[in-house]
DNA sequence: CTGGGTCTCGTACACCGTACAAGGGTCTCT
DNA sequence: AGAGACCCTTGTACGGTGTACGAGACCCAG
């Protein structure tokens, strides 16, 4: 067994997923086993955040002690693997094999992994720090090679596009999410904790002028609907962006 | 001054940029300022990583005691938030000025944000946990706009196209940076790391299916030449997708 | 009855952010 | 000259964190 301190010196296998260490246990008298742990972790992470868990926290809530769930993980990091795997275990890859087309593909594809972010906020800081390569995740990934794949778009192009896609939409479910969680933070929904925001922007004193050029756009917005329905509105509209700028590219490399 | 406590009773005002309050000091014993904190606190973050700041070790870089740096921030936050516009500063807005059309202007843009991302690991979790509404951080905001504003597109569907962008920015500036991170960590060169991920991928029972798809791909990479040249060509041909993405959603929305 | 796994726990260590109160230094006003 | 007010720095302390280590409790095979 690998321990936190040897993993440290060996970053290289710095993931749960590299150490093939099989999973532990389950006959002891606390009913204790690893999926216990990681679904009790997810629910802790879900309602307190990424800070808010913590190893002792989590002990009480399964009501033991924190350096019991040491038997079956070597550190906190590896629970949190654990979680992201399991929450890419959402992904309805069956929607997916219905979808028709690789436009549609990826679509499905793109809203599922938003939407994954979205439910759980503390996915997006995770995804970004440890590796992705949980069973879950990889059979994920390989449904996304699956849609670019069927762009028509080289081979060796197709990693390029597959990060247009899937990097905007990691980057566009972080700040989704994130505000998503500071509005629960402050306890407001999310329409009033828009209005709050962007009047503190605008009356904040020496910012006038920042402002200025930004202020026909939130008022372009502010005629637009439930800030949830612009983040619907604004994602498939990227979205679209993305499939026309593949399309361009499929007949640029193909015509010609 | 607002206290941290009170800070957490009120996360609608979460961010430093959204208290104005005036910079503090310079003149004491110890000859510290903000500044010096700052820059002192960048200089450890890339160093050390995200992770490897604290307020302990921060004063002791500047021969101080912890608790003299609450003189000048409120807390350790403040110093992030501090730290990520000071980087925001760094853009050479200059350059983006000289850029010729909207496609260069993007471009110029991109690479910009995307090499900030990579020098500085730690920017990319933290611009996710934080506003980022700090003065340069407006400014290359407005650069942004600025851009998006000449291809032709409604101004209802701008902030959607900046997005694409910029979010696929975010997300692939994210990935390099953790790759060069981790990189960093083990003590080895992006290539050597690289081979040695593909290898521990590769050789770890149990994957060998999951593979499978994968292989083709990974044998193309391996004969594109070294890592940073791929991260190059992949940012490049992606960029070009998401300018052909606008070009047709231009012409989309003119024509017809 | 014994010995060895499997599991749980108590204690302890080093570290973290930061609240609080007690100064020292310098500058201003009387 | 003395007194007070300020700016700045410090020491101490609190309640948290992840986790190393060693002691035990249980059960099952010999």
């Amino acid at each position: 067994m690998v321990k936190a301190a040897d993993r440290a010196k060996n970053p290289a296998r710095s993931s749960v997923w590299l150490e093939n260490r099989a999973a532990r246990g389950g006959g002891g008298p606390a009913g204790l086993d690893r999926d216990r742990i990681v679904a009790a972790a997810i629910r802790m992470l879900d309602e307190e955040g990424l800070a808010g868990l913590s190893m002792r926290k989590l002990a009480a809530e399964l009501k033991v002690t924190a350096m019991s769930l040491y038997w079956y993980v070597d550190t906190k990091d590896d629970i949190i693997e654990f979680a992201m795997d399991s929450v890419y275990g959402e992904f309805d890859l069956a929607a997916i094999d219905a979808a028709d087309g690789w436009r549609d593909m990826i679509r499905v594809l793109a809203l599922e992994y938003r939407r994954m972010l979205v439910r759980h906020p503390w996915m997006s800081p995770s995804a970004g720090q440890y590796l992705n390569i949980g069973p879950h995740a990889i059979a994920v990934g390989g449904k996304i090679q699956e849609a670019i794949g069927g762009t028509g778009l080289p081979i060796d192009r197709q990693p390029s596009a597959t990060s247009a896609v899937f990097q905007f939409v990691y980057g566009y479910g972080t700040i989704e999410s994130q505000f998503g969680r500071r509005a629960a933070e402050a306890g407001m929904s999310q329409d009033d904790f828009y209005v709050e925001s962007v009047k503190a922007f605008r009356d904040n004193p020496g910012f006038a002028e920042a402002i200025e050029p930004m202020a026909e756009i939130l008022d372009v917005r502010a005629s637009q609907g439930s800030v949830s329905a612009i983040w619907d509105r604004d994602f498939a509209y990227a979205l679209d962006v993305l499939v026309a700028g593949i399309e361009a590219m499929v007949s640029r490399e193909t015509g010609t």
